[in-house]
DNA sequence: GTGGTCTAGACCACG
DNA sequence: GTGGTCTAGACCACC
């Protein structure tokens, strides 16, 4: 399998985040199909040169989100995902993000044409999800 | 009172950066004028029944951004918005606000014309800004 | 050691800026190299005999400034510098200084040329810097 | 007499200073002669707009270094400059203020090259001083 | 009265 | 172990 990671462990984002999000972002585009098997934790760990405990925190909360499958003995696969969140308790996680995300841009003087133009930029490089899901 | 802030202790993004948010929706929305005077440090904390260093930490990195003013002796104030960051600094403090919210949404299941539904009816709130600074 | 601070607590200039100070010295002069780590927050604490808050303090605003890195649990690195303020902002910045150090020379009686004379003799210090950003 | 005072309230340099720093200016350009009276210090507050503490503040300031002298029930002088610093404290003085230059300097990335440049700029608004003395 | 700095010590997230 | 956040309360400079 041709996935590779891009971690940096100098940004601001912690590891197990960004590790979460590029699987996240392998499956929205299709790189990681569903049944993929992933690296194990130490495989994976030895990889990225990051502590194995890292990975496993990014697995178990991809796990919780049901993301991912442990199986106990074969390794870790990718799997249909369930929706889990109410209505209520997804707008409640992503809200936050949104309000940071306006309130920074307004501080950094970012005028809501640009804001707009970014986010659309950004938007196209996940958009492949929407047939994978 | 002119202007009533909202905090919940209890959310994961920290109550100075909360103070923050809510100060730079103040301005962008015209609520907070320029040259009007914010409340003392002392008072806000007691207002929002939070440590004085919780308020003056808000303040200070407002001050920085060019935002706000503080006056030794006289109080903090609304000021006119600099540009103070490089444009690779702006953006390299945006993106990741921006990636983290992409994945975010994502996780949540999030249809990326969902995601924009919210983004723009957020950026509705944050817009009136333009016209004000 | 590699390293060795050297803080007068009785100073007018705050600890946390001295020790700003120290290190953007050692930098410049090359004792300190990119990628080398400083020591944790709790460790220059205990040496300088200062609260650990203090030291935190001075390295969030180096952070900010480019010039060092903080990785959560790992430590704190001497980074590349970025550039991250605009061209007026830096003028903005330096400026006041510059007054301040006039003002005070003219107080104190030093002749333009002694003045140009000291202010050599600290350029000459600060000048290997240069090769090494 | 056509002495005008410039006073930014806004400024991070405490306007007591500020005072201080104009008049110190007026006198090394020669606008502010030996035996000029200076205004008073209610007549000054109440043209820079300042608390009259502020004025009367920097006023005992250059009392203190002999730069004026207040003649009881006439006003306030402009004298002869006397030297009341020994060498020794005149740099322990203005050290910290050419470190804190340099530091500064150094951290918003001007190359020694621009330092000397903007420095020598500013002395040259100062020197006319010189004749003065 | 105002904000700025520092200390002391707690809790949490991250690796 | 690391740094980030918050609280509590002190002292000082400034107005």
């Amino acid at each position: 399998m041709a996935f590779t990671f891009n971690i940096s462990p100098g940004s601001t984002t912690p590891i197990y985040r960004q590790i979460c999000e590029q699987i996240r972002l392998g499956m929205a585009t299709g790189k990681l199909a569903i049944s993929t098997q992933l690296p194990s934790v130490r495989a994976l760990a030895e990889e990225l040169v990051v502590n194995p405990n890292t990975v496993a925190r990014a697995y178990s909360e991809l796990a919780r989100e049901g993301i991912i499958e442990t199986r106990a003995g074969r390794g870790v696969f990718v799997t249909q995902k369930r929706r889990v969140f109410t209505p209520e308790e997804r707008w409640r996680r992503l809200e936050p993000l949104l309000d940071g995300l306006m309130s920074e841009a307004m501080a950094l003087d970012y005028t809501p044409e640009d804001l707009r133009e970014v986010f659309e930029k950004k938007l196209a490089v996940w958009k492949p999800a929407k047939g994978n899901q």
